[in-house]
DNA sequence: GTCATTGCAAATTTTTTGCACTGCA
DNA sequence: TGCAGTGCAAAAAATTTGCAATGAC
């Protein structure tokens, strides 16, 4: 439940270098806004709204293009919780996917940090199925909404 | 990875009824067709489009108002694949939530059976969050895709 | 200077809503 | 026969695309 380590901002642009692609100005201020709201998991709109403080002019389709782009080279992860649209967190490739849970009353998600899946994983292998990722999502009320 | 045991169409019917709604030839047909497509797990366009062949003057929004019905009545339950819409599959109310595998080559998705995740929501519920509903979702590559 | 990237606006896709008409219980 | 339910068309919401202009390397 604790916060997750992820690399330096730093290290996220040299990822972007390696792979040819330009450090704009929009695409250093969406990682920005991804970065100081770690823990969130933030909606392409709420990405929009945040990085327009900074950058007024930004377009709205250049911000689902970045996140896209991210998002295909792992540093981002694009997860539906079951409303109808998307939202997006740092993909620490390093570590196995973790789990979110959802308060069904105030919308809060948090995260999970153990990985007690690899047992059922084993199961699913025993079946012939390669497991490649998982996303488990669990619903309830969390302690303040209790 | 067996089928599912739901009520028998006739349960349903009597669910609605008992709920006060009507049987319209409309409900019918979708309810027909998601008992024709079970194991499957069909979006509101698809379903459109089958039901369409029975009663070819239906409009989406009769199916799309139907499959929320269905949802709210806790006989269907609505699910996103990170797809960017939903599906619709039958929820039996006496069953835990099953899981999901997504073959991330062919797209087939399948239904695990086995619930294994009673330890990991005991660990969650000792931190304080009151466990409602889970979501499991395995993304892979099925036996015939290896 | 080049070409990837951007902003804008228009298009697409998925889902929802308004409203006059219809047909089920 | 009343009112829930429907079809149609238009609106809304989320995302994608086309294209001329721009600016990062």
């Amino acid at each position: 439940m604790e916060g997750v380590e992820i690399m330096g901002l730093q290290s996220l642009y040299d990822k972007l270098a390696e792979s040819n692609y330009k450090l704009t100005p929009q695409r250093r201020a969406i990682l920005q806004v991804l970065e100081d709201n770690q823990g969130e998991h933030l909606s392409a709109e709420q990405i929009f709204f945040m990085v327009r403080s900074r950058l007024p002019n930004i377009g709205i389709a250049t911000v689902y293009r970045t996140l896209e782009l991210f998002a295909g080279l792992g540093l981002l992860r694009k997860t539906s919780f079951d409303e109808g649209k998307f939202r997006y967190e740092f993909d620490d490739v390093d570590r196995h996917r973790h789990h979110h849970l959802v308060c069904l009353q105030c919308g809060k998600i948090v995260e999970i940090e153990e990985d007690l899946l690899q047992q059922l994983e084993r199961e699913v292998e025993k079946k012939g199925f390669q497991v490649i990722d998982h996303s488990l999502v669990i619903y309830g009320r969390c302690p303040s909404c209790k």
